[in-house]
DNA sequence: TCCATATATATCGCATACAGTATATTCTGT
DNA sequence: ACAGAATATACTGTATGCGATATATATGGA
């Protein structure tokens, strides 16, 4: 597959969705309730940001009854996923991003839990 | 140093920052005019999102005579660089990021050329 | 001092991104 | 068939990014 460096960006440069995109690298997949509770936005609010990412290309979502899964896309080209490796190198221990992955191991009720790596 | 990975992605989102970057990236450092002609917009363009990369502190620029020549910050954290390299090494061969390459070794009465690696 | 060159900034008009709210869709269990 | 839960989409108002054009600033030379 191909992704334009300018989609790619234009997407990681809103803060809400790098924040879904370095869970889901930690993670390996979530569903959208857990990333609404541990990012703290409205639903519909991380809702259309994942609506973006998945017509970047940048993830990939799969139903499962109710819940819908999301992950990063495992067909990145290996440059993007080299970028966002170092950018979680970058942000590691910065807020919000560095909360996010602990908050998300304090919800409680998580569908699946823990699919943590 | 200490740079926003929103800050940098929302800098090299736009098509005609990312292709100063990469330029300033092979080339080490190159004034305005070597920018405007490689990439072929208007000089106000060019130095307008030069500004918004001065701004965003990804690049330098040092003032030599009439010209005023930019680089890639040196003081960049290495995560930053490392994006930036794997970026490079995502556009190779891709239009048109590596046409700018060529098109800045054609350009005629260069100010201090030739400074390619 | 006047002019030309290189670069920067200001202004305007347009398109697009975003949050918030309301509503629609899809599935599960009864 | 119905109700409720999880998620998606539609709509609206506001703000911001962008190109185009005009103008300002800085430097060097006659």
């Amino acid at each position: 597959m191909n992704i334009l460096p300018t989609t790619l960006y234009a997407a990681i440069a809103h803060e809400t969705r790098l924040r879904c995109l370095l869970l889901l690298l930690e993670y390996e997949e979530l569903c959208v309730c857990e990333l609404t509770h541990t990012i703290g936005a409205a639903q519909p609010t991380i809702s259309r940001h994942l609506a973006l990412l998945r017509e970047a290309e940048l993830v990939s979502d799969r139903r499962e009854g109710l819940w819908i899964y999301y992950r990063v896309n495992p067909a990145l080209p290996s440059w993007v996923t080299q970028v966002l490796r170092e950018t979680a190198r970058g942000v590691a221990g910065l807020a919000p991003f560095a909360d996010d992955l602990i908050a998300l191991q304090a919800m409680p009720n998580r569908p699946g839990a823990p699919r943590c790596a």
